[in-house]
DNA sequence: GTAGAAGCTAACATTGATGTCAAGTTCAAG
DNA sequence: CTTGAACTTGACATCAATGTTAGCTTCTAC
């Protein structure tokens, strides 16, 4: 598909997408006009792409990891170096501080609401 | 307690803690010279603060949010307005949602981080 | 072949919290 | 009083993904 609609299906910018080719995130053929033409496969790489990101992970840091994850089509094409597996296991860590933290302003908000609207009964 | 205290205490840089009252998230006394004079109970503030930052809220927000949350020593000293309930509902559908991302980059790592350890017995 | 939608590259701007540096002031202890 | 640590304000820099614009090209459908 060309990048219009994998924009549409995913709901991330072209120029996110565009971006991500650049960082090699994303593989793209091109027409023979030179338009990308991305496979099907683009719409899942790019939410788990978008996920990583949301997870504070940067394009290079996800560039590496890309290659080692298992694709819905099939095995990983690549295994983790012992260097790349210690740079995630401290991601890892960081993430779950990370949802910590999110639990917790979670909360903070909940109890701001529910005082609000028991307020006003 | 003074700045560099409250810094140590909660691993906040100094530079972020006089943003932060720059942004009216922290009140700070002044001494006779001009120094800022922070109550003990900045320390746990500082700490909120960072969570909800981590949450993804920006110090707007978090300013018209913290005067609503009950503090360690006492109830809150505000309601929160219905417009900012409405914008508290938000945010909190929004962390929901970044939770649920987190927690799928986390199976991730974990599947890379297994895969490799398992390659290598 | 032509019109309009969709794509291309390239460059520049934005955002928002935080880092950093400079030049000067205050504080605490001898 | 003096010295050094700690503090002040202000300005400028950074980071990284994304927005925006401009000028040009390709594709699709008639």
């Amino acid at each position: 598909m060309r990048i219009g609609e994998l924009a549409r299906r995913t709901g991330v910018s072209e120029r996110s997408l565009r971006y991500y080719e650049q960082q090699g995130l994303l593989v793209a053929e091109r027409t023979p006009g030179g338009q990308r033409e991305f496979p099907e496969q683009a719409v899942d790489r790019v939410i788990r792409i978008q996920e990583l990101f949301a997870a504070g992970l940067h394009s290079k840091k996800i560039a590496q990891l890309l290659p080692c994850m298992r694709d819905a089509d099939g095995g990983p094409s690549a295994i983790a170096t012992p260097r790349l597996v210690a740079d995630l296991v401290a991601e890892r860590e960081r993430i779950d501080r990370m949802i910590t933290e999110l639990v917790n302003s979670r909360g903070v908000l909940d109890d701001v609401i529910n005082a609000a609207s028991q307020d006003r009964g």
